[in-house]
DNA sequence: TATAGCCGTTGCCGAAACGGCAGCAACATG
DNA sequence: CATGTTGCTGCCGTTTCGGCAACGGCTATA
């Protein structure tokens, strides 16, 4: 089902690898063919739409342009693919998903594992990345999906649902914060903690309210890695930061206590976008999965502002 | 710039025409051309994309699909024309628009001038036709921009704006109600009415108003012309039913007056929907031309309810 | 500074795809 | 039954495509 001309495959595969004889390659055919169909294309536009550096190419602006079109094509071209393929009863694809870490331990395997026992033929490509880099992926046409945390996101793409999860101090059992209901910043940082890197999304969700405080915090501990901080604080060397998505099993072999964080009255939000690229549909059996996971989204903020309801 | 592979374009005109030679002609190809790019796609497909009936073709269902993938595919080509162009500072396309009769007057013809005198080069195209034929015609692709009665819309279509206005009586200045404020149905139908038949969508919003009222209606006339129940009213000849956006240069001359509707103390509203294709991004030019519509209306449904606040 | 390894591009040539022409059978219309 | 129109199919010249080998430009390494 290859209908459309050969240059707009190979201009896709060149923009992905960065180079005519990379995406050579990939598509089993002569760098030469490739090289041609893109001077065509240059041509046709009456632009060139790579820069030619000494260590491959680049886009130029108009070469951009090209790639949303062509990204538009191919995502539309696999759409209707799916919909002849449910027509003869036969579902199946790949769903490529984009998120940050924090979706791993619980929310993710579940959601999929309960998928593919209804619908087999429906494979998974999961990447965990940076929150920019969720949103960068989707921008790219790399990912379906993207769970990322809910910065500004780009207009290229579609913010599906917004969940907002309360952000808590996680501590292991025996801990001395771990018999209170709410915790306040300040009283986590009398203990030594376990911060994230900058590359963590926690950690701009905390600097601000750390700024504010003026105290001289306990020695703290540095990771950029969710499971990191966790298993840590399950082993009593401090308190980390989690919403109560990032715990999972830790929390329900009740190794870990989640304290919801208490900030001057006011509980401390941290938003989980779910992304997609807007100009674009979703073939069936991606869509389908969107609306699952968008409802387990929906019914986990649901249960976790029902077990600890607002504190003021 | 044609670097979508000829079969596409082919399908597109057969699928447009209804025939293989009729495509062809418009093409300016052989037929037999036309013939085996159609035989090929669906040798591609797997299955039959028309049905072939003695006097043309009808698309079947896979058809259809592959028609709504190609249509996306067509129009976001000249989306991606139109970012190109535009990056080179010329600004040159068509908007076409399928819109119902009561624009006509005033609001089209004052925006596309007022448009044309500031982006000499965007070309205008627009077509009147009854509401349910608006959105028909954007959803086969054949409009930009739709404006019709807000009824339920299809789902490959998008409800860009939706603006309320007042369905009111509309009389000579010399009839008896002329001297009133708001009129109710009631005493509209003491006299001579102007009727819209079924095809236009002000009979649908006041038939159920009419089958209310038990009175036996004064003779009547019908007519499917907005403008002939409009110059109608105006010769004195009886009470017409429209919005004020209907009216136009006839009420600034006072040769025509307008009195909202008051149904059992509330208003009787037309609602008017502006839509666009959903899976679909439209060129710059395209879009800063409809969100000067959206404004527009916006304007005249903020100053029409000002004029007449409600009644209750 | 010389060399090896990439890079994109180009000439050449066989293969595949495309399009035009004319003619076919099938069907509708009168 | 004659006529017109429909889609389809051999035949054939033209265009396009892709593979092979080679070239010049560049970087990194010895």
């Amino acid at each position: 089902m290859r209908f459309h001309s050969p240059a707009i495959q190979y201009f896709h595969a060149v923009r992905r690898t960065g180079s005519i004889r990379a995406a050579a390659r990939v598509l089993n055919v002569a760098s030469s063919a490739v090289s041609r169909q893109i001077l065509k294309l240059e041509q046709e536009v009456g632009s060139p739409l790579f820069e030619r550096n000494a260590r491959g190419l680049t886009l130029t602006t108009v070469g951009e342009m090209l790639a949303r079109h062509v990204m538009n094509v191919l995502q539309d071209l696999d759409r209707f693919r799916s919909d002849v393929a449910s027509l003869s009863g036969t579902w199946h694809g790949t769903v490529s998903i984009a998120c940050i870490e924090s979706l791993t331990e619980s929310v993710l395997p579940e959601l999929i594992a309960s998928h593919r026992g209804r619908a087999r033929r429906v494979s998974f490509t999961t990447e965990v990345k940076g929150s920019s880099d969720v949103l960068e992926a989707l921008s790219r046409g790399e990912a379906d999906i993207g769970i990322a945390m809910a910065l500004r996101h780009p207009p290229d793409l579609r913010q599906v649902a917004l969940k907002r999860f309360r952000l808590g101090a996680v501590v292991a059992r025996e801990h001395p914060l771990a018999r209170r209901k709410t915790v306040t910043l300040a009283q986590c940082l009398a203990f030594p903690v376990i911060h994230a890197l900058p590359e963590l999304s926690i950690y701009h969700l905390l600097q601000p309210l750390i700024a504010q405080l003026s105290e001289t915090p306990e020695p703290a501990i540095q990771a950029n890695s969710i499971d990191l901080m966790r298993e840590l604080a399950a082993r009593g060397v401090g308190v980390a930061f989690q919403t109560q998505l990032g715990i999972g099993r830790l929390s329900r072999d009740s190794q870990l206590v989640f304290l919801p964080l208490d900030n001057a009255g006011s509980p401390v939000w941290s938003d989980l976008g779910i992304y997609v690229r807007a100009e674009r549909t979703l073939p069936a059996y991606t869509e389908s999965f969107l609306q699952e996971l968008v409802r387990e989204l929906g019914e986990r903020e649901r249960r976790e502002n029902a077990a600890y309801p607002q504190v003021s």
